[in-house]
This record gives C-alpha cells, sequence and structure tokens, in this order.
DNA sequence: GATCCGTGGCC
DNA sequence: TGGCCAAGGAT
C-alpha cells in the first residue's frame, strides 16, 4: 500500500507528500472534520475559504459564531461547525494553542469521534492508530470476504484494519487506504486490474466484489410539510437565527412554521398580516426526511416592529449564510419576481 | 445500538 | 427518477 500510495497518492490542499513530514495539525484536522460523510471535491472550496479567513487555531478560537456558521453553510452537518469553534477555543485556551499529540486526548475535544482523533494522530503526528472510515471499511470487508453485514461489522472490521496497519508510516498508510477507496475500490464498480490489493482480494476471488460491504436496509424516509414565510420592509426580509442544537442548529433562515405530515398552511406565522400563499415549491432531502416546502408572502409598512429576527437586505441575501434549503427558498422567490 | 444530523453527485 | 453513497459524531 505505502509504495502503491507513493506512486498515486491525491495531491490535495491539506496533504504533505508521500514519506514527508506531517503537515500542519491545524490543517489535518480541519480537513478531517470537513471531510465527515463529505466527499473532497465538496471540502476543497471551503478549505481553502477557511484556512485563508482563519489560518491557526488562535485566529479561529477568536473569530464570531455568527461569521463561522456563514462560512460552513452550504456544506451542511452543521454541528461540525458548532464542535469546530468549541474545539479551537479548548485548544487556544488549554492546550497553548496546539492540538495535543496522542489519540487519546484528541478524543476528548469536541467533534473528535473515533476516526477523527485516530486519523490525526496517525497524519498530523506520525503515531500508529487504527485509522477506519467508510472506504477503509470497505477495503477491508472486499480485502477478507466479510459476510458479515454493517453497521453490526464494525468492530470486526476494526479489528482487521488492526491487523493490517504497520507501524511505520500509519498516516501514510491511512491516506492510502482511503485513496484506494476513493478511486479505485469504489462503491459502483470497482477498477480491481488497477488495485495493488487485487491478488490478495478475498471478494475479487469469489467474483463479485462490489457485492461487499453487505448492508442493512435503511428506513424509507417519510415526507414532511412546511411554509416559509417571506416578510418584506422596504427591501428588506425578516431572517431568524434557528435554535443553536437540532436540525440547522445555530444557522440564519427563513421563519417556519411547523414541519407536519400536512401542509401547515400559516400556522406560526412570524406576524399576523395579509399573507398570501405561492405555488411555488420547494423539495429538499435531508438524511432522514423529505420536506416539501410552500411559500407565503406579505410585506409590511414601515411602524410594524417587536418582530423576532433580523431584518436584511433582499440585494444581499446571498451574504447571509443561509443552509441550501432556505437558499432554494430564495431562488424560487426570484422566480416568482 | 438506534436516531438524528446536510448536501451534492452518481447511475 | 430516486435510492445510494460520501475521510462520522453526539446523544
Amino acid at each position: 500500500m505505502l509504495a502503491w500510495y507513493d506512486a498515486h497518492a491525491r495531491s490535495l490542499p491539506w496533504r504533505a507528500p508521500p514519506g514527508s513530514p506531517p503537515p500542519d495539525p491545524y490543517r489535518v484536522w480541519l480537513s478531517e472534520v470537513m471531510l465527515q460523510q463529505t466527499q473532497v471535491a465538496a471540502v476543497i472550496p471551503y478549505f481553502e475559504m477557511f484556512t485563508t479567513r482563519w489560518p491557526d487555531f488562535a485566529a479561529l478560537a477568536a473569530a464570531d459564531d455568527a461569521e463561522v456558521m456563514s462560512a460552513w453553510a452550504g456544506l451542511g452537518y452543521y454541528a461540525r461547525a458548532r464542535n469546530l469553534l468549541a474545539a479551537a477555543r479548548v485548544v487556544a485556551r488549554e492546550h497553548a494553542g496546539r492540538l495535543p499529540g496522542d489519540e487519546a486526548a484528541l478524543r476528548k475535544l469536541p467533534g473528535f469521534g473515533a476516526y477523527t482523533a485516530a486519523a490525526v494522530a496517525a497524519i498530523a503526528f506520525g503515531q500508529r492508530a487504527v485509522v477506519v472510515d467508510g472506504n477503509v471499511e470497505r477495503v477491508v470487508a472486499r480485502l477478507f470476504a466479510l459476510a458479515d453485514p454493517l453497521p453490526g461489522a464494525k468492530a470486526t472490521l476494526r479489528m482487521l484494519v488492526d491487523s493490517i496497519t504497520p507501524d511505520t508510516r500509519p498516516g501514510d498508510f491511512a491516506q492510502a487506504m482511503m485513496d484506494l477507496g476513493a478511486t479505485i475500490c469504489t462503491p459502483r464498480s470497482p477498477k480491481c486490474l488497477l488495485c495493488p490489493l487485487a491478488d490478495r482480494c478475498d471478494a475479487r476471488a469469489e467474483g463479485a466484489p462490489e457485492s461487499y460491504p453487505f448492508k442493512a436496509k435503511k428506513a424509507a424516509r417519510p415526507v414532511r410539510h412546511a411554509t416559509f414565510f417571506w416578510l418584506e420592509r422596504e427591501g428588506q426580509v425578516l431572517l431568524v437565527r434557528r435554535p443553536p442544537r437540532g436540525l440547522l442548529g445555530g444557522m440564519r433562515g427563513l421563519p417556519t412554521g411547523p414541519w407536519a405530515a400536512a401542509p401547515p398552511q400559516l400556522e406560526e406565522a412570524p406576524v399576523e398580516t395579509d399573507w398570501t400563499l405561492r405555488n411555488a415549491s420547494i423539495r429538499h432531502v435531508f438524511t432522514h426526511f423529505e420536506l416539501h416546502a410552500t411559500l407565503a408572502t406579505a410585506t409590511l409598512g414601515r411602524h410594524i416592529d417587536a418582530i423576532e429576527g433580523e431584518w436584511w437586505p433582499i440585494a444581499r441575501l446571498d451574504e447571509a449564510g443561509l443552509p441550501r434549503l432556505f437558499a432554494k427558498a430564495v431562488e424560487a422567490m426570484e422566480s416568482v419576481a
């Protein structure tokens, strides 16, 4: 794997060339958090923006929460951004601005689970650690033709990864396994002819490597319905800050009514006024449900106040840091107008 | 262990 | 078209 990595490693903004000293732990950490459940191509522009604006732990620890959340907008899984800030502040305050170098200490920081702690320990600090992500699970399940389905097989897979992890260049080994999974040992149509492990791959010997790993079936995704309220006043629209936890937690958004099994129409409008229900429909797929939203619009005169939220210039909504769901609503309004 | 938590790309 | 998947973590 190391020889293959020396020849075929992907060049990525957070990565050091194979065999060279480890890169800046801050950049390794930031990239690993962004890469959680997120593909490389989606991460690269966010990584460049973040490292330009906040080049180290001290800068990020001193940043405004709202600016960091806005910068993360569109990348998804917003708890990552909240934990990112919390971890940066712990590192700045309690660890003299440096990430601890061992896996157990890393694991205690917000946003560091088993994978991220192992990956940072291996890649940024050269520690031997068992790094298991979705790519590694797939590669190893195929290599050993593991018949047990995920997620139940995770403990077995971790033992198998441990059994093949070397003492030397553990960071390069981990990245080699992940590169292999991302480029060769892909979920569908794996490119076995290019794989350095093809000779010893049990799944390939069986003839259907793409059938691994076996997985339990997922539950069907229900549909929920909501109304988004577009309230205008003098070229501005009302935005609210969502609660700090839960779905899109801590992000700006349009006021919405309840998200229910049936269209809620004008329930929980931010103000009692003459709403117009539009027939523009917004569809957005989350991990566990699909949302169908309709828009209700209204315009206020200048003297109505005492409404919770921020009045935001409509012409500058692209700067509001709206998650995609609400950005879609803005697009729908632009097409209506 | 099961659920919740975004978004975009792919076939 | 829609189901699946992606460098997972928190509760």
